[in-house]
DNA sequence: TGCCTGCCATGCTTGCCGGTCATGGACACG
DNA sequence: CGTGTCCATGACCGGCAAGCATGGCAGGCA
């Protein structure tokens, strides 16, 4: 059935006049009195007694006018859940995001994105770039910032990918270390420092995507979380390697040196969604709050 | 929009196949496909996503699918809401009766309607039969049982009458009464007999209606309640009327004798509606349940 | 009482909507 | 690399649902 025959069926109960609800809804009396009489064959009752001055409900016609108001109230409603999801005036957004890019690029954006949009409800969770996209695949989340290297791509056919930034790699050195005054350094100027070290293979991991000389860092010094790491530095010890989105503005007692651009590993950050789906409407809305929270000091 | 639409969706939803909707339904894939587009226009979103493979709800399908779950659920609660009228599964039936109606007439024929339809809520109220084609006109009331006689008739304009029963007027005399043995007595054989009346003009009421001759019974004794008048009689005191639908069964210790047909006052008795009024489908269920309950000793 | 008016139903016509049929393109599968 | 499956779409058509006009009915008023 059709549910303008309900809004006429509600109009003309409303009304008392088959006459009065075709001019409110501006239809012709007889297109009116045709859809009260297609109303009545649907429900197998007459829904209003014809008097000589309009009409009145019938008990089978009262019976139905609350389920009417019901159905097309629950019709209003859900277009306006349709609508909401649009308007960012509901709806979610699951981000994940790799362990660098919740130290302060995700979460800027996220906050900005919730100013703008507070009614939509913002979840994060951190994760390796294969599980984030897994993640995606099973529909656990709606998007993922991802890092994408020459040594671990991403198959464009599975995701779509939405440049964000591609990320430098600085190499933290205390301010007496004798490049501290170099804006950027080369790899080989490094061969003879100590290299304060997230973990055994760490730095080789930040550094083997990119580059075919295969510079070898020595290390001394294994320090697992960055305050101890860039603490060792400062303190002289040696010099690190540090992916650029990990740093929070500037630090006062450390330098951090640009890598020459032939040297710098290139990790390319993306927002990563499912191909072929299409994407909550919040993934939209989310892009440009996450692009504008793209600090220059990260970005080549 | 056509319900037909989100029944439609409702299904691809959940086969996630408009090729399987489509056979499930009995349509061409080719409609249903048209279906979805039309409903994504209604909503303005696409609301499933295509894959190679079927289709797949975006946030926008998952939004909308328990709003049209809802309201398909709630158009089957309208037809059945109006069906269970029809078959007295649900509805109610307010009647007004007149107050000998309510002695014994009414009862009965409320219990056995509400044997044979205990959804449906009855109610009764007692009153006299302008009141009763008030509440009639009022909405207040679905159906009166009403008495009409000659002094007395009812507009066949305004209301719609089922005849019930033309109600006999007994007249009462003890076991011992010269005329207990006869079967039919005439008015004029008890112009000397006193008479113990309800009120100073009830028997007069009951009478006047018919009576071309003036018949005035002498009046010595009043009994307001049917009891005590009854056991006047029974005492020997003296005769009454009794209009028949007082009596239930026959009672041991007086005689109830039959007026002769020509003094016989008439009182049609009806069962009323609104004219023009299709009256709630209980009223239809009522009538021969109301019919049935007729003693003969009531009835010319 | 008879005319007029307001209300609803209905025969007739027409345009459009919503089906089917047939085809095409995309993609997974063997 | 063909083949089958799935969805979209162009062409077509039948029926439905509008509008227009008319008719019947009843109430109000002169």
């Amino acid at each position: 059935m059709d549910t303008i025959l309900l809004d006429v069926f509600r109009t003309v109960a409303h009304l008392g006049s088959i006459t009065a609800a075709a001019r409110r809804l501006r239809f012709t009396q007889s297109a009116v009195s045709r859809q009260i009489a297609a109303l009545e064959a649907d429900v197998g009752a007459r829904v209003f007694d014809r008097l000589p001055r309009g009409v009145a409900l019938t008990e089978e016609g009262r019976a139905l006018l609350p389920h009417a108001d019901a159905i097309l109230d629950r019709l209003v409603a859900a277009h306006r859940a349709v609508d909401d999801l649009h308007t960012l005036n509901a709806g979610r957004l699951r981000v994940g995001a790799f362990p660098t890019a919740v130290a302060a690029l995700v979460p800027r954006a996220l906050a900005s994105f919730r100013r703008a949009y507070p009614e939509v409800a913002v979840s994060l969770v951190e994760g390796l770039t294969p599980t984030l996209l897994e993640r995606l695949a099973t529909g656990d989340a709606d998007v993922a910032v991802v890092s994408e290297s020459p040594a671990g791509p991403i198959d464009p056919d599975r995701y779509t990918l939405h440049h964000i930034l591609d990320e430098r790699l600085l190499v933290a050195v205390s301010r007496t270390h004798r490049l501290a005054r170099r804006r950027t350094v080369r790899l080989s100027d490094l061969e003879d420092d100590s290299f304060i070290a997230g973990s055994a293979d760490a730095e080789e991991t930040l550094l083997r995507a990119s580059l075919p000389t295969g510079f070898r860092p020595r290390i001394d010094i294994v320090a697992a979380e960055w305050t101890g790491k860039l603490g060792c530095v400062a303190a002289g010890l040696g010099v690190a390697l540090v992916p650029a989105l990990a740093m929070r503005g500037t630090p006062t007692d450390i330098i951090l040196l640009r890598l020459h651009r032939d040297d710098e590993p290139t990790r390319r950050i993306h927002l990563a969604t499912l191909a072929g789906r299409t994407p909550p409407p919040a993934v939209a809305g989310f892009l440009p709050h996450l692009t504008s929270s793209v600090d220059p000091l990260w970005a080549r």
